[in-house]
DNA sequence: AATACCTCCAACCGCAAGCAG
DNA sequence: CCTGCTTGCGGTTGGAGGTAT
């Protein structure tokens, strides 16, 4: 894939995380051509970003319909029972849910459903180790009973027994999680004319 | 107050499938 | 049919921020 890193000068590849200009040069590209040829686009659009990195980086956050925080108890047992239907197939999940991408999906279950799992199967004298992380991967809900375990006795603190509490997803708009919002994002993609 | 540890998420990597020439 | 390129997917990692000691 790599394997031509530059074909005809060497152009250095950024990588780490975006800035508040590259994603508004991203913005504005897609907004004015729309989404295309991901490798011809960040090279139109002058971004030092590989093709992968800027679809990566539009479908996570950019998108104006990417909902970000904030999963509901439904979409928590939506995921769940989609998990349990189809194992890691993330974007397949994902359709299920607007909004949200696999990517969110697949870190939210790994971080959050994930722990309770092996919690809930310590608590039932299971070791962890039974479980095997990546059992889910390939053989998923056929042959792990674990994995449908979870859906019954795995009970996320957050709306688990008595009938679907809190969760008051208290991130308001993951406003702190970079220095800029969407909202600025968007606004002032807007006011550089689209 | 300092620092060690933990959690979460954005982004990268490698692989496979699909497609065009 | 073969080859090379692009896209999409799933797994993994690095680092920022939060919490515990």
């Amino acid at each position: 894939m790599d394997k031509k890193p530059c074909k005809s000068i060497d152009v250095e590849v950024r990588k780490g995380p975006w800035t508040m200009e590259e994603d508004l040069i991203l913005m504005n590209y897609i907004a004015n051509h729309g989404e295309g040829v991901w490798n011809s686009l960040a090279r139109s659009a002058g971004l030092k970003r590989t093709g992968k990195s800027c679809r990566l980086r539009w479908l996570n956050y950019l998108r104006p319909d990417v909902r970000r925080g904030n999963i509901t108890p439904e979409e928590q047992l939506l995921i769940m029972e989609l998990h349990a239907k189809w194992g890691n197939r993330w974007s397949k999940i994902a359709k299920h849910l607007p909004g949200r991408t696999d990517n969110e999906i697949k870190n939210y279950w790994r971080t959050r459903i994930q722990k309770h799992i092996k919690q809930a199967q310590n608590c039932t004298g299971q070791t962890a180790e039974n479980s095997n992380d990546q059992a889910s991967s390939s053989q998923v809900s056929s042959s792990c009973p674990a994995d449908h375990a979870v859906d019954q006795s795995y009970s996320p603190p957050s709306f688990n027994g008595n009938n679907m509490e809190p969760y008051h997803a208290p991130f308001p708009t993951e406003s702190n999680e970079n220095l800029w919002t969407m909202e600025d994002l968007w606004s002032l993609h807007l006011l550089n004319g689209d």
